[in-house]
DNA sequence: CCCTCGATCAC
DNA sequence: CCTCATATCGAGGG
């Protein structure tokens, strides 16, 4: 109970340029070559785009999510690596570490394959300095034991850390002491804040607001009326670093997806179902190896503009089983394109509304209806 | 309150 | 030219 006056002390850890660097690390080769981890979308022989480049190739313009042509042209010349994404081998590797790192925080809250939100509130007291021994300690440990470099950021919120690792790329620390934080902050551009992104920057760019300072400073009134009640408040709290979301180490996933590109575009449901067929297998995959069923099923077309349609239905009653998945799809996908004609480019699955051992339903339950 | 759907974010 | 996975919000309908 001694944290709960304690300023909270809260980090960021984020593994630079992953994917690419645990390529370098099986192979050091690499380290002096531009190295492109792609996404093969299977269309084409090279469509797809870059997942993750290391800083060489960087140097040369490259970006993740370029398509791998557009990266390939950049690098004419230049001897690159072209890697196609092994997910396996880096889930391996992020495991081992999240593992470790937990050891050493008193809360862990992954957000991704490569980062993680950490607090050390109770275990430094609320002290910056100490935390910063210990963030020194958990970058030292990862390239000791895994040879990875990582970033690190530390700050008073979960915003504050993000931007600080974000600031300290690649392999930097970056402590924001509490007192900081306005200073810090203020300069800095808004499309730099967690939870805006271009959409959000050009809503705010119209307001006259490109500064976190700037934000900081604006009408709640007019934010809300942009942003809506909830992002508004969030938004004007993580401005001024006062965003308060509790770094959480008991996070259970919500979903389950999967998304696949088909060879063609095409209105062919039964081809669909056909082509999406390794999607409801690791989906329903997912489902066993962590002992969930679910109620919602959607089925989830990208057109061929790019554009999102989504259906889905709630079952009565929790399922896991395969043919679930198959069956509810096969309504889904009839459903969708008897409405719209349109081609789908992309085409997924996903299930949601996990129910766990607490609220299942027990036989007391049918015995007494 | 529950369900559905699209949008946004960020990986 | 344009991958893939996840969480969250708000609107709209019941």
């Amino acid at each position: 109970m001694k944290s709960e006056f304690l300023q909270r002390v809260i980090g960021h850890i984020d593994l630079d340029y992953f994917y690419a660097q645990v390529e370098e690390v099986e192979n050091p080769a690499l380290k002096e070559r531009p190295v492109i981890v792609c996404v093969f979308s299977g269309r084409t022989e090279d469509r797809g785009v870059v997942s993750t480049a290391n800083y060489v190739a960087r140097g040369f313009g490259v970006r993740s999510g370029m398509p791998i042509v557009n990266a390939k042209k950049l690098l004419q010349g230049k001897d690159p690596a072209v890697i196609r994404m092994n997910h396996e081998k880096y889930e391996v590797v992020s495991t081992r570490i999240m593992d470790a790192l937990s050891e050493k925080v008193d809360v862990l809250e992954p957000t991704g394959i490569d980062e993680a939100f950490f607090d050390v509130t109770a275990s430094t007291s609320g002290d910056f300095e100490r935390a910063r021994t210990a963030a020194m300690g958990i970058k030292e440990a990862i390239l000791s034991t895994e040879h990875l470099t990582a970033s690190v950021g530390l700050g008073r919120s979960k915003a504050v850390a993000k931007l600080g690792s974000d600031l300290a790329k690649p392999g930097g620390l970056k402590v924001v002491l509490p007192e900081q934080t306005k200073d810090f902050l203020g300069p800095l551009a808004v499309e730099k804040l967690y939870g805006v992104g271009p959409k959000g920057a050009s809503l705010l760019k119209g307001a006259h607001i490109s500064t976190i300072g700037q934000l900081a400073g604006a009408d709640p009134q007019e934010l809300e009326k942009l942003f809506g009640k909830k992002l508004s408040v969030y938004l004007l709290e993580a401005s001024k670093g006062n965003d308060s979301d509790p770094v959480r180490g008991d996070l259970e996933p919500t979903q389950f997806s999967r998304i696949v590109t088909l060879k063609e575009d095409t209105t062919d449901v039964e081809e669909i179902l056909s082509q999406l067929e390794t999607g409801v297998g690791h989906v329903h995959e997912k489902l066993s190896s962590s002992g969930k069923s679910f109620r919602t099923l959607t089925a989830i077309g990208i057109l061929t503009d790019l554009s999102t349609k989504t259906k889905s239905k709630t079952y009565e009653t929790p399922v896991s089983d395969e043919e679930s998945i198959r069956g509810g799809l096969a309504e889904l996908f009839d459903e969708m394109s008897a409405v719209s004609d349109k081609q789908f480019r992309r085409v997924g699955v996903r299930v949601s509304g996990f129910t766990d051992a607490r609220d299942q339903k027990s036989l007391s339950d049918f015995l007494q209806a």
